[in-house]
DNA sequence: CGACCATTTGATATGGATCAAGCGATGTGG
DNA sequence: CCACATCGCTTGATCCATATCAAATGGTCG
């Protein structure tokens, strides 16, 4: 099952999270999460479902999370994963027109869409801060519909350097999601995926101690484009 | 070529465009419109480039037109198509990060981003008005990588609905565009795309008037997910 | 009317999906 | 602490949807 949750390991402890210094209130902070509730979430919990009602942006502190949609045949397309510093769940209407599932223990500070709004309306950086943070994840959701039309090999490449990037390690990526979760990200099945990490580690490629670890040790092929 | 520009039938006849009425300015008009250049473009005239600095937002006032990425082994990826009406060139850096051409003669107001942003920072209406267009934009952006992961018949469907939709036609669309066009959009082959075409009309979903012009006869058979 | 370009149709090839085992890591109960 | 069950991942064999290559048709414009 795609959405299960296990209630066990779940942990919410909302609490009211001012960014600011509280000895030195500043009405003009241009951060988005000066005002949220930090939320816990366990591994594979829904943090809102598509079709819901939208109240809220999150801000991920730290571990990781999934949005995604479903097709009515029961296939999950994954839409993006949001690392600590992401946001998720900015959205044009009322409702959320996607998903969200933490990929393991995160913390998130939600905040209100309609303060969001209402403040980046009167505050001119807080405005720009939030153009940019959108137009970054159009630009974002574009780059992804470049990366379905490619091989599997393009796709899985692309994928690693990505998470090589975002996560600022050189070269060696701690993947937060499983095989199952990239497949879904990529439009490829999870045996196409394993395939082709295993053909990129015999090529030389890359290394993969574990699972979940995969060191890119040769960037310039990686980005060369392939098959 | 994909960037062929015929010339002779290029005209560009920018000229300052007031919405408003000019004998009762409105200082918080609340169209982001409200102050641009007219300019006018011929068929398969490039309206800005991938990589350009990005200096304005348009609004399409009467023709169509394209949005593309080129990857590097020169396929090419068309990201959206813009109708009358449509918004277009809304990005997060000071660089385009897609190309724009016009798929036939086409107006379009060009605005000064920076002025856009300036004014959407002070004014409410405004502000939300272009939240709305950016984050439609980024739900049309989700949609379309959902597209590319179905299969032909399901992503060529899906196109035609969604174009049948747009151009507020109770079943019959105008195309645009042309057969290489839509395969680039629909991530598919030009011979797949018109198969598919040729199969829905044999099996009576849509007839095939004219290559540009297609009446949908089966909305509910159209829908319906299918291979 | 003829040339050209877009589109359709046909034949074949192929990349990735699907179906099916096997393997390895992780966790649980004895 | 170990045997075993479970789950996620990898590997193997085959199939199929769509790409590719090739040719025919049709529509448009000089």
């Amino acid at each position: 099952m795609l959405h299960q949750i296990n209630p066990g390991q779940t942990t919410i402890r909302p609490q009211v999270f001012n960014g600011s210094n509280a000895s030195a209130p500043n009405i003009s902070d241009d951060r988005l999460e000066t005002v949220g509730t930090l939320m816990s979430y366990g591994r594979d919990e829904e943090i809102f479902g598509e079709g819901e009602v939208s109240a809220r942006f999150y801000k991920v502190m730290s571990g990781s999370v999934r949005t995604y949609k479903i097709l009515d045949d029961g296939r999950r397309q994954i839409v993006g994963f949001h690392l600590p510093g992401d946001f998720f769940g900015l959205e044009a209407g009322d409702r959320h027109t996607l998903s969200a599932e933490a990929l393991c223990e995160t913390n998130a500070i939600a905040m209100k869409r309609s303060a969001v709004l209402e403040r980046a309306s009167r505050n001119k950086s807080l405005f720009e801060k939030l153009w940019k943070i959108t137009t970054l994840e159009l630009s974002r959701s574009q780059s992804h519909a470049l990366l379905l039309i490619k091989s599997a090999q393009e796709r899985v490449q692309d994928f690693l350097l990505d998470m090589a990037e975002r996560e600022a390690s050189h070269g060696e990526i701690e993947l937060p999601m499983s095989r199952q979760d990239i497949a879904d990200y990529l439009g490829l099945t999870i045996e196409t995926v394993s395939r082709t990490l295993t053909l990129l580690e015999k090529t030389g490629l890359i290394a993969l101690p574990s699972t979940r670890r995969i060191l890119l040790k040769n960037f310039a092929a990686l980005r060369a484009s392939q098959g």
